[in-house]
DNA sequence: CCTGTTCCCGTTGACGCCCATGATGCCCCA
DNA sequence: TGGGGCATCATGGGCGTCAACGGGAACAGG
């Protein structure tokens, strides 16, 4: 039985992870496969925010702002931590703009915040993606690795640590 | 019924940020994403106040008094906290006067808040922006998400605001 | 007269739009 | 089954537009 050509089963979320270069003018391009699941998604604009503890930016559309704004309504107003929120998600954050051939431009805030210099990883987080250095993106993938391993192996019955 | 995709635009919110530079004449442009979004608020004058606990000036339309009125309004009247706030925030702001290429000059007592010389970094809020000295606002982002990383790693798994 | 403000101009550098190219993979058909 | 043709994609670069910026000139007020 042939398999016709048919929409893939997972278009809607981002998933893999791929590596691109940087050109002259700073623009890498977004790999194809995030490319249809944003247009799928309707998300017109990419926002991009800072990752908390890692040399990553969080990017999505707008709705992962929605998200933290709902967040930051639970809190009172007039106390430091909703300042900080508000701080951190509306102003620390940036906007790519995706030109007509699905490329970005990496400003410098992202450059500082993630050691990016010529090659751009994305990896796919389901509902949003993210952007790192190749050669960080490795190193934090490996310390993951380990730790899930160390937890699987601590985890035989009857031996569990901690 | 789910309404999955909210028509926000992105033009209705202070999002992201830009450091400009001050020129000669003590001009500043305000970044041209912020004027669109004060063109769609129809705010026709801008109005600075000064931040009670940074070195910062909030920026927005008149409705930024109201959110401080409210805030006001949370304290007893008869107490002198209440005279405090209100002599502070009424009496302390400033008008910002666009000119028609979008720039602003900053006053003298801005830049004696602030500690603003040569540049101006603009950041998003949301309902308003903030003008700060580039550097001391990389001292407080850095101070911000130190507070913010702190708090997540303190609440209890699953409740990380995701 | 001097200082500060407002309008208006030109410059420049960054960014968006467009097209070209090479590489890769898929499909169809011989 | 293998090869030609087509589609897709990453990448490079030319070029026009616009925002940020600098400065001149016309005011106003003190």
């Amino acid at each position: 039985m042939r398999r016709r050509k048919r929409p893939r089963c997972v278009m809607d979320r981002f998933l893999s992870n791929a590596v691109n270069r940087i050109d002259a003018k700073g623009r890498v391009s977004v790999p194809a496969h995030f490319r249809t699941v944003l247009q799928k998604r309707g998300y017109s604009e990419l926002y991009a925010l800072r990752c908390l503890d890692q040399a990553a930016m969080d990017v999505g559309g707008l709705d992962l702002l929605d998200r933290y704004e709902q967040r930051i309504a639970q809190e009172d107003p007039f106390l430091q931590t909703a300042d900080d929120m508000s701080f951190f998600y509306h102003g620390d954050g940036t906007f790519l703009k995706l030109d007509q051939d699905g490329r970005v431009t990496l400003t410098d805030f992202i450059r500082e915040h993630t050691g990016i210099t010529t090659e751009v990883a994305f990896v796919g987080r389901g509902s949003f993606f993210q952007i790192w250095e190749p050669a960080r993106l490795a190193a934090y993938g490996a310390a993951a690795r380990a730790r899930l391993l160390h937890l699987r192996q601590g985890t035989k019955p009857g031996e569990r640590p901690e």
